[in-house]
RNA sequence: GCCGACAUAGCUCAGUUGGUAGAGCUACUGAUUUGUAAUCAGUGGGUCGGGAGUUCGAGUCUCUCUGUCGGCACCA
């Protein structure tokens, strides 16, 4: 006998071998049909492993995280096993549960239609009701390499060949199908349900190498159930609704020229205001911690870049060209030669660390252009960019209070969901690995004293050293980095940057890289989807619209705007001759904060009512009032605590 | 860059098997002076993304270029 812990603290005495099946029944039968996995001791299994000495068990069903991941890796084998049996002919390759689904990438000659995507549904729900058993199968490795091979799959014999040769492999199988896959899997066919949609297809690499053929991936979606898959569409179409793009347009803030000037923004007035309102927010922001602002040339001479190492990396995408005289010029990709040639201006001190040099500098990089989206993606962006010169001994300290300069920042900006990757160093790099070592140290201390939780990206560092990026979310969830600080050993040395030190000697300073909004257009972009364009009144551009009701009371609307303006508002004055509530349509949709409506009560009183936006309310406040309390709200968040 | 889809008026979109482009909103003109999400009437507006081809005839079919969108790869 054996003693199983359950998650409520019960303690159930059973005989050692039992299933996570039999186990689930032994608690209910309904929950043995609601299992589709059990997590023993914190691993995952299958219900048919056997549970052989004491631990603690958890029956996982839908309504788990985890048992939804699993639902949805079975799913993606259902996908497959449809599509096999359609297409006999096509390859299989890899399926994992991904966040809100899974995918399967195939390996066929045409390409999939939607119309093909109906064909594939409707065969996953026959294999669904077929109700095939899903059974786990260890077998030694020149057997799965036979099986796969006589089966003409050869992507999965690649895989198998590169597996390290004392790893178990399991093959699980349903019906006809078998796939090489570590499990655990849901017990059945059936208990995926049919809350599910193929949502799209998309080429991706084998083996996520763009040296490879490209394969064809199929996304889909699955939940526990209707209602939940439901919801997950409807939250698709309210997330599309607030598209940087498209409400980019409508409130006219920003457009594109995709055939003069792809990936670059022409900013109009209102998008600058709010563009110009960032910059000067992070001025001050800097300001107030100790940095000092620079602004150096956008085209200088290529050798700078050759200097840095960055021509030969990354040459294809710059913009160049030569002069007249035979000089190669580059457009800056990236600000650091800049800030280096002001450092390198007269003999620094110790005394003069750690020196915070800001540039909001304009950069052009040639992105692929399938890499091009909106202001998220461009080929001309404006970094808020600094580099720290700091001795090794100050630059812990600099990461540390540069992130907590993040934090504010963002919070200042209503983002509180940060996530944080910590990119250690990657294969191909300069610098010793002692340096290395205490780099990546330094961030790490730097986020351990902060208490933040960070995922490490193991090898996505920097050719020059290790980096922290900070990540948003945008509407649909799609992941951007925004701020970044980066260690780097590298420009130091290769520009021969030096200080002299207490003792008298040169030494090399620490150069930390870092941007906190990262690019003005992308954390724009990221704003304008995070408020669905209803920025909060001290970033909008157009703060208060009066609208007077009939044209008698254009006076009295002109005389409040003014009074509004010369508290630094920004008013516009709507006296078209159109009817009230077009005008309040036409302002709620441009998602200006505040709109005014004047008329005889009003010019009487010497009021204003006021609608705030998002809300059908109407308040009625003195001209003095109004003005005191909407100046208050439209100041910076406060710089100083 | 790669795979796929797409490109029609300023915007959103329609356009049957190839037969010579249409709606709503916008804009403009006029009337209307209006109290919290569209007042009425009239008038404009398009080399159907560029180029080439098939055809008696191409918005529609083919090729090609450019760009956009969704992914992948990339992201100093």
């Amino acid at each position: 006998m054996i003693k199983i812990e359950l998650p409520d603290g019960s303690i159930k005495e059973v005989e050692a071998g039992i299933s996570g099946f039999e186990l689930a029944n032994l608690i209910s039968p309904n929950l043995a049909k609601a299992a589709l996995a059990i997590e023993t001791n914190g691993t995952l299994t299958d219900t048919t492993t056997p549970i052989t000495c004491d631990a603690k068990v958890k029956i996982i069903t839908a309504k788990d995280k985890s048992g939804l991941d699993i639902l949805r890796h079975s799913c993606s084998h259902i996908m497959s096993e449809a599509v096999k049996e359609l297409w006999p002919d096509v390859q299989v390759t890899i399926g994992p549960s991904i966040e809100d689904g899974f995918y399967y990438d195939f390996a066929r000659k045409e390409p999939f239609t939607t119309d093909d995507f109906a064909k594939i549904e409707e065969k996953m729900k026959e294999i669904v009701n077929r109700d095939e058993k899903i059974e786990r199968i260890v077998v030694s490795r020149a057997e799965a390499i036979a099986l796969f091979d006589s089966r003409g799959e050869k992507y999965k014999v690649e895989i198998i060949e590169d597996l390290p040769l004392d790893a178990e492999i399991s093959l699980y199988r349903q019906g006809d199908y078998v796939d090489l896959c570590r499990g655990p899997h849901v017990p059945s066919t059936s208990k995926v349900g049919t809350a599910f949609k193929l949502m799209k297809v998309a080429g991706a690499y084998w083996r996520g190498d763009s040296n490879n053929e490209m394969l064809q991936r199929i996304y889909a979606t699955a939940w526990a159930d209707k209602k939940d898959l439901q919801a997950y569409l409807t939250k698709i179409e309210e997330a599309a609704k607030r598209d940087h793009r498209k409400l980019g347009r409508e409130m006219d803030l920003f457009h594109f020229e995709p055939e003069y000037a792809p990936g670059a923004v022409f900013w109009h007035d209102k998008g600058y205001k709010v563009y110009r309102r960032l910059i000067e927010y992070m001025r001050n922001r800097q300001n107030h911690n100790g940095y000092e602002e620079i602004s150096t040339p956008r085209i200088m001479d290529r050798c700078l870049w050759e200097t840095s190492g960055h021509w030969e990396k990354y040459g294809a995408h710059n913009y160049s060209g030569q002069t007249e005289d035979g000089k190669m010029f580059c457009i800056k990709p990236m600000n650091c030669p800049g800030g280096l040639l002001v450092y390198k201006q007269g003999q620094k001190s110790y005394r003069d660390l750690p020196l915070r040099m800001a540039e909001f500098g304009k950069v052009n990089r040639y992105e692929a252009s399938g890499a091009l989206m909106g202001l998220m993606r461009v080929r001309e962006f404006t970094q808020d960019d600094a580099h720290i010169f700091c001795t090794p001994e100050q630059m812990e300290e600099e990461c540390i209070s540069t992130m907590k300069l993040i934090f504010d920042i963002y919070k200042d900006f209503g983002f509180d969901n940060i996530k944080i990757y910590l990119s250690t160093r990657p294969e191909k790099r300069i610098g010793s690995d002692e340096i290395w070592d205490i780099s990546e140290k330094s961030l790490a201390n730097a986020l351990d004293r902060h208490g933040y939780a960070y995922e490490i990206n193991e090898g996505e560092g920097a050719f020059y050293g290790p980096k922290l990026e900070f990540i948003l979310k945008d509407a649909i969830g799609r992941e951007w980095q925004c701020g970044t600080i980066q260690v780097d050993m590298n420009l130091p040395s290769r520009f021969d940057i030096s200080y002299i030190g207490e003792d008298g000697n040169k030494h090399q300073p620490v150069m930390l890289h870092r941007a906190l909004f990262g690019s003005i257009e992308r954390f724009l972009g990221i704003l304008i989807e995070h408020h669905a364009g209803r920025l909060p009144l001290w970033l909008s551009p157009e703060q208060i619209v009066v609208a007077p009701v009939t044209s008698n009371f254009d006076a009295y609307a002109n005389e409040v705007a003014n009074t509004l303006r010369k508290h630094g508002l920004t008013v516009k004055v709507d006296t078209r001759n159109e009817k009230i509530n077009y005008k309040i349509r036409e302002h709620s949709l441009a998602k200006t904060p505040v709109i005014m409506v004047v008329g005889a009560k009003e010019e009487e009183n010497k009021t204003v009512t006021i609608r705030r936006l998002g809300s059908e309310n109407q308040t009625v406040k003195s001209l003095d009032e109004a003005v005191k309390e909407l100046s208050t709200e439209a100041q910076m968040p406060h710089l100083y605590e």
